[in-house]
This record gives C-alpha cells, sequence and structure tokens, in this order.
DNA sequence: AATTCAATTGCAAACGTTTGCGTAATTTTT
DNA sequence: AAAAATTACGCAAACGTTTGCAATTGAATT
C-alpha cells in the first residue's frame, strides 16, 4: 500500500540490477556472499515483502486452492477445512473459501472468479441445485480447461473424475443393522434434502439393510427434513402419530437426531427402550445431547486430509484420476445401546 | 492451465493489438462495434477467461481479503465467514480463510504470506498465544505498512484501531443479572481461557454485576475451562462438589454450558430448579440441549457482516479508524427461567 | 485543394519477479 | 606471458492486462 518496497525500489539503492537484488534475496551463490548479507540486511531492515502475485503470473501457479462448499454451518465442513488446512499450510498453501449456500448461481459465480484468479484446482462440494439440475456445464468447462477438480461428498460423475467421499451407503447399513441388532422392529428414517448425494446414499444403505433383513420399507417412515433440528421436529412428531409408531430411528445427521430426540423425550418415549435413536457425522455435542447419540463418523477432518493429498499428488504432475472412499465408523451411545430389546 | 488463451492469443488470432482485445473486450466505446462483437462472440467461443492476477499486478489491488482466526469449529466463527461473505460476495472479493489454532507462530506465518499475496486487507481474531505474550510485532508492523487490519472479537489496543466487536462485558453482566433475577444466590462462572479478550470481558461482567448487587465475588466459584463440552465437566464436577454448591451458572460459552448441563443431571440436580443454567453465543442446538439452553447471542453473522462493511468503506477511502460494539441479547430459555425462586 | 475533425487502432510502458545468457573483471593454469 | 577458467554481475524477456498518447485513415469542412 503505496510504502511497499519492491526488487527494483533495492536495485536502485544499490545501483545494481533487478536480477542481483532478486538472486541475493534468494540466497544465490552467483552472488558474492558479502553483497548478499548486505542486501539481505538492507531488505530485512526496510521490510521488504517478496511480492507472489508476480510470481504467480511468472510460474502460472498461484499455490492458492479454490474451495466451494455448499455450507459451512455444519461441524463436518469446518472439519474438511480444518482437514484442508493441516496439509496445506506446511506446504504453503492458501485457501479461497467459497460458500453457495446451496445456489447453483453462486456456485457459477465462485467456479469463474476462481478460475479467473487462476487458483491452482478446486475442491468442491457441489450445491443442491447443481444437483437437482444437473447443471454442470461450468464444471466440464472447468475440467475440460484441465484445472483441476476434486470433488468432496457430492460428484455426479462415476469415474473420470477425482473424488474424496465416505461411504455414506455403508455407514447408513451400519447404523440401520445396529438398529436392527438392538431389537428394533420398526426402523424409520429421517431422509436429507432430495438431490444429495449424501441424503440418498444414506436413504439407500438404510433401504439396502431393512431389505437383507427381510423388513418392509414403508413410506410412512421415511420423512424428508432439511439438516436441521427444527426442521427434524414436525417430521418426527408425525412418525410418532403414526398407528403404528417406529421403535428406531435413523436420522440423516446429528442435528436432525437432536430435533428428533426434543419430540421424543417430549412425548414422554423412553430413549432408547421406547425408540432408539442414531445420527450421522458425530458431531462434538453428540455425546452431550439429552441422551448421548450414538451417530455414524464420517471422519470429516480426513476427507479435508486427503483431498488436501490428492491435491497435492496432482500439482507433483500425477494426472490419474483417483477416488477414494473413506471407511464410516459407527460410535454407539446411550441413545442406542440396549441392555435387553424392546417388547414387540 | 497450458490451454487457457490470451489477450495476446486473441490479438494474434485478429492480427490486432492486444489493446485492442482488451477494449474490445471490455466493451470499450472506442472500438468499432462490429469489431467489439467479432472478438466477444470469438473470446467467449474459445473460452477466454480473464487472468486477474496481472490486473492485481497492475492495480495493486488483488480483490480479496484475508481471514485469520484462532479456530474454526465453533458456530460463532463459521456465522462470522457466513456474514463476510453475505457482503462481499456481491461486491466481488474472495476470502482467504486462515486458521490459526491459538498459535502465535502461525498467525505470523499466514500474515507474512497473506501480505506476500497482497490481500486488500486482512480481519483478523488474535490467537490465544499472541494475546497471551502481547507478541504484537507482526501485527503493528503490518499496520504500520498501512494495511487496513480489521479486529474482531479481539484486540489490544484501545483506540488506534478498526474493529468489530460485541460487548461482551454487557452481554455477561445481563446474562448475570438474569441469573440474580431468577433467585440465584450463589453464581458460579465457568471461565474461559485466560489470556483472550473475550474470557476477559465475560468474566469482567460477571464480576461487576454481582458487585452490583452486593454479592461476594468467590474464587472458588470461578473455575477455568476450555471452550468445549469435554472440558466443562471436570469444572464443573468440582463446583457440585462444594459444600456451598451454587445454583446458578455462567458458562462462558454453549459447548460449555452443555458440558456443564451433563454433569449438573448426572448428580441428580434439578435445571433451573437446583441450579440456573445461561451459556454464551446462542448457537443452533441451544433450544435442543437436554433443557433448552438460555444464552447471550452476540450476533455472530452481524459482525462478519460489519466487518465487510468497514473493509469496503476503508477501500473507498475512508481512513478514519472505526470502533463498532455490537448489542449482545439475552435469549431466555428453559434453562433459567423459574417461576418460583430457588430456597436458599 | 488544403485543412480540420472524428473514428479507429497501435505503441509502449507499467505492475514485480525470475532466469538464461552474455560480459566484464579477476584469478588460475599452462 | 598468453590462454583458460572462474567469479560476479547486468541485460532483456517473460507472465497478462490496462491505458495515455500517438498514428493512421477516411470523411467533412473551408
Amino acid at each position: 500500500m503505496g510504502n511497499t518496497v519492491s526488487i527494483k525500489d533495492l536495485a536502485r539503492k544499490f545501483k545494481c540490477a533487478p536480477s542481483t537484488i532478486s538472486r541475493a534475496l534468494n540466497d544465490h551463490p552467483m552472488i558474492n556472499i558479502d553483497t548478499r548479507k548486505t542486501i539481505q540486511e538492507y531488505a530485512n531492515k526496510v521490510g521488504y515483502q517478496k511480492n507472489t502475485i508476480s510470481l504467480s503470473l511468472l510460474n502460472k501457479r498461484s499455490k492458492t486452492l479454490g474451495v466451494i462448499i455448499p455450507s459451512i454451518s455444519h461441524y463436518h465442513e469446518t472439519a474438511i477445512i480444518e482437514g484442508l488446512e493441516a496439509i496445506l499450510q506446511p506446504a504453503g498453501y492458501l485457501l479461497n473459501i467459497c460458500v453457495t449456500n446451496e445456489s447453483h448461481a453462486l456456485e457459477k459465480e465462485y467456479l469463474d472468479r476462481l478460475v479467473a484468479n487462476r487458483v491452482d484446482a478446486i475442491c468442491i462440494s457441489l450445491s443442491q441445485e447443481t444437483f437437482d439440475h444437473s447443471l454442470n456445464e461450468h464444471i466440464d468447462l472447468a475440467i475440460s480447461r484441465s484445472l483441476p477438480i476434486i470433488f468432496m461428498d457430492r460428484f455426479y460423475h462415476e469415474s473420470d473424475v477425482d473424488r474424496v467421499i465416505t461411504d455414506d451407503f455403508k455407514g447408513a447399513f451400519m447404523a440401520t443393522e445396529h438398529l436392527i441388532q438392538m431389537g428394533c422392529q420398526r426402523i424409520a428414517h429421517l431422509h436429507g434434502p432430495r438431490g444429495i448425494t449424501v441424503s440418498q446414499q444414506r436413504f439407500k444403505g438404510y433401504e439396502a439393510c431393512l431389505k437383507k433383513y427381510g423388513r418392509e420399507v414403508k413410506d410412512e417412515w421415511v420423512k424428508q427434513v432439511m439438516f436441521s433440528p427444527e426442521s427434524a421436529v414436525e417430521a418426527t412428531k408425525n412418525l410418532l402419530d403414526q398407528k403404528a409408531k417406529p421403535d428406531g430411528i435413523f436420522a440423516v445427521n446429528d442435528e436432525v437426531g437432536f430435533g428428533a430426540m426434543k419430540v421424543i423425550q417430549e412425548r414422554n418415549y423412553k430413549i432408547p427402550e421406547d425408540i432408539a435413536l442414531v445420527g450421522f457425522d458425530d458431531i462434538p455435542l453428540a455425546a452431550f445431547a439429552p441422551i448421548a447419540l450414538s451417530s455414524v463418523s464420517r471422519q470429516s477432518k480426513k476427507i479435508g486430509e486427503q483431498s488436501a493429498q490428492l491435491f497435492l499428488s496432482k500439482m507433483n504432475g500425477i494426472s490419474d484420476h483417483q477416488q477414494v472412499t473413506l471407511e464410516p465408523e459407527l460410535i454407539v451411545r446411550s441413545s442406542s445401546q440396549r441392555n435387553h430389546f424392546s417388547k414387540i
């Protein structure tokens, strides 16, 4: 800002060529050791700071990763960011984080801006709108320009693409199977927003597990909600109002689990005796729910770390597409741990 | 990446000067309207994308805001980011988000990197280490180079600085006063990590309120914890083990409130009858705590919005330092709402 | 026919840094 | 003493874009 000092300024000061200053600052052995020291000291004294922008222009690499996510208000997303930073900070990268609020228009806008800023790659979790309407041209375009795109969680291609995901299907299967093993006969599912891979996969896992154990998948036991506790309230009331009310609920995530728990307790049903409950994501507060909430951990931070690793390998010229699938882990807590099974 | 097309490429294609292409793409009236259209169409067809980096170099403005925060795992921080994006996305800015994990070394490192990247300004919430040891040279240096620094939440100068904070003192005062009004006689405080403004201010508010109402401030009723529910467990047990156990607890934040609530319930005390509880931050799950948790909202998103506005005003050449203080709001829920006061 | 004017376009510098190559100056080798 | 090698530095181009000014062209005015 006005008073920044450049290599040219230093060159004027020392009556030498900018190239000499540049080499001196980079400790190039070609430059006389004393000259080097003198220049370095002076540069340090006047607070010279390298201008990375010019380097980005020259090297065609900005040492910046673009991150596009639909939301940032959940543990999962912040843990991903922590994972990304854990790997990329030591590697000298910065993160450009963009939150789309599930809007396709914003996603496009941000993608354009990141491309204009010449980020070295983009880690993206697609917005719901992009999903719902398969509006993928912007992504395809970016890929066709050979800008590395790494999908996290949500993706639309089966192969030909780099991605890091948790096996949501498996996680949901595990949660449902656990409920069955705890003796639940009527297992309901609080289904996430339509069109999102995560919602779909979790439902499929739930469905597949029920089928495997010869249980019927009843439409009236699958209620769609948003990823918030508030939205779970109405849906859970709905479930409990039914003649054959569920004795086990698999919630699409922990916030929804919290909402469901509230309603169940208000109706004076016992957890887990009357109704067992399992969430997803294993948020830090899960253990501090009214009844400690069982949950499927999707290793959110690891998604960030693996995405970062994948990114770094791409920077090292590895062009093969990689698909990393992380194993979910079921964390059993009081909300589903039954010592004796429910009767009927 | 290799196949990106530049203005020079277009100039070659049209056998004209780069300046003509530049003006054509920017719809400069100086260029013949037909030429303009032709060039624009072709540029569009081959997917020309402006290179913002060269512009940053030229204009000495990168249209990027640096954001340095100690952590990203709480609602407060993510809400701030949401607020920043809400204002800065429409204004054409990108965010470089850096998480320091309360480390001074990382904060310095990130600050350097952001300066090297020539961000237009930096919004920062100081790390605990920076605080504890008053290691502010890196900040002072940045300020002396007239890089706009906007402090959020945590700051070390009283004036001469731009900052956006919530009045934590007042919020803590309100929370404590509320507990007094609910009839609490022995009000404890779960104190946040030392050295952090937020912790200090909240303690001071608690202290000032007790004094105003002629209550003694007892050391044994002030326990220090981290910002997590786990760390609150031991401290709360400690409180409840005392002969004169508290009948009201003001927790430094909601996560801590969750932890305290867990312990209180395990000991079979009634909330709020035996012990009333108030947290801070008003996280989305507060209402879904075992007993809906009363909390002080600090308008986290607004902190981001106001910081963004302050930043924009700086970009418009307003050089006066601004200090914005937001009003906290007490949200009373079941954890502290008493109909009849506790008996002694 | 000479002059002015408007409409288009090109030239070149600038932003800050790096780097291959050339070139002095000095030292070492024969 | 001449040739070769070493040391230390400068020149200039490059990255992509914008912009003030000059230059060219053709048309309109005197």
